[in-house]
DNA sequence: CATTTGAGTGCACGGTTGTACACTGACAAT
DNA sequence: ATTGTCAGTGTACAACCGTGCACTCAAATG
């Protein structure tokens, strides 16, 4: 073994040197996929194959090298699809946020959501048919690296506007000024992302369990709308 | 050069190999300090160099040889004080949470900490002066190492139990059951808790300034302390 | 005084990392 | 049919990593 990784034999097998079919364990039959599917086939493989590896670690803590494993590629492959692991890693963070945005469109679209319980019913969903996305967000929200910290905070103040601009909407909420509107929505973000946190954490030995975290969460919003509709805006 | 680092040249001037003075710059005169003080002020240097370490990276970014070099001691010297850096980023969050349980107390002692913006003036005043120790615990809290995330959740929630029984002590909520005693302390803890985090990022480019920080949080509280006012407990 | 202790040293090791470089060969376009 | 593109390859290197080992020598101990 004279430096690199010898590893996944099995695609190795096929003798040819530099065969370029060795790369993403070709799994559907014969069908010769387009050359662009292929490539992103390989991207895709990349950025689902971070997010798996940090499972029990930082994004810091995956190595290009570890990355392009488990992609199927060598590592220097690794930048014909992004310019640098933090490339990739902002390119996660719009993914992760696009699921938020697109979370924050269902709870509108749903009757009712001043009810805490139904939009709580919604965030469960998401955080349990994307963990590994959110795991992602709040891992490195306060602990990444410099660049995906700053593209996670710029996403959070674009959401908590959307936010502002619902809550504008809610009867009884129209006489009150947008500084005190975008108060309001700060504060449900920032208790809902924590309750995003515990759902991660929940049903692991040493934690509360789910139910435990969404009835806390439920009367947590809860008591922020009661204080809410006691308000005096401009205060 | 063999292996091994060759810095701090002007340390290793003196020529006798070995020289135990090396260690941590002898800044005072010539005084003969003991041997448990100056394995303590070494002790220190590691656990204080960590966190200079952290101004930009996570705990998990920064290697082991990295703090020995800023403490002036050799790598394997390290292990003289702690088994492991997993052991050392434990001690530094222990460090952390008694800080805050410090500034608990101090709220406790200081009148009238039932407004909200006495207990932020003693919040701020606490994260200025240990500005190292909060960041690490910001960053450390979801984004570290399994080990470490357990160790600040364990002192997290003896920390929301602490406020439980303070605002029980508060009038007009002693008729409060403890389930909704421990679910506002919770809410107020995590909304302390991004207020810190806003407040480490204060007053740097693209981010709002320590006054709005702190103008918003006291909103927010007063908001909660709002809908505690009103609240129906048991519900 | 002689002896023990232990914080610190220097060297060495095997391993991993990011990345430069020259390459190949299947697909796409001409 | 010829050519160009480019995702993927293998080799190589210098830097760094954690840690084992045998050491030194000033301070503490008796």
């Amino acid at each position: 073994m004279p430096d690199d990784e010898r590893e996944h034999p099995e695609v190795v097998a096929v003798l040819s040197p530099a065969n370029t079919l060795t790369a993403v364990s070709q799994s559907t039959g014969a069908e010769p996929e387009s050359r662009a599917a292929r490539k992103e086939r390989t991207r895709k493989a990349l950025l689902d194959g971070t997010l798996e590896l940090m499972a029990d670690r930082s994004f810091a803590g995956v190595s290009l090298r570890e990355i392009a494993r488990t992609a199927g590629i060598v590592p220097t492959a690794f930048y014909r699809h992004f310019a640098s692991i933090e490339e990739l890693g902002v390119v996660l963070v719009e993914e992760g946020m696009r699921i938020l945005r697109q979370m924050l469109r269902d709870a509108r679209r749903t009757p009712s959501t001043k009810s805490a319980g139904a939009s709580l019913d919604i965030l469960v969903r998401q955080v349990r048919t994307h963990e590994a996305q959110f795991r992602f967000l709040s891992r490195e929200r306060y602990g990444g690296v410099p660049e995906i910290r700053r593209a996670i905070a710029t996403e959070m103040k674009l959401f908590v506007s959307e936010l502002t601009v619902d809550l504008s909407r809610i009867d009884g909420l129209q006489s009150w000024d947008h500084d005190d509107l975008e108060m309001a929505a700060d504060l449900i973000v920032s208790t809902m992302f924590a309750v995003v946190v515990d759902l991660l954490e929940a049903d692991r030995p040493g934690s509360r369990s789910e139910a435990e975290v969404v009835a806390r969460a439920e009367r947590q919003l809860r008591l922020i709308m009661l204080g809410m509709s006691g308000w005096n805006p401009g205060t």
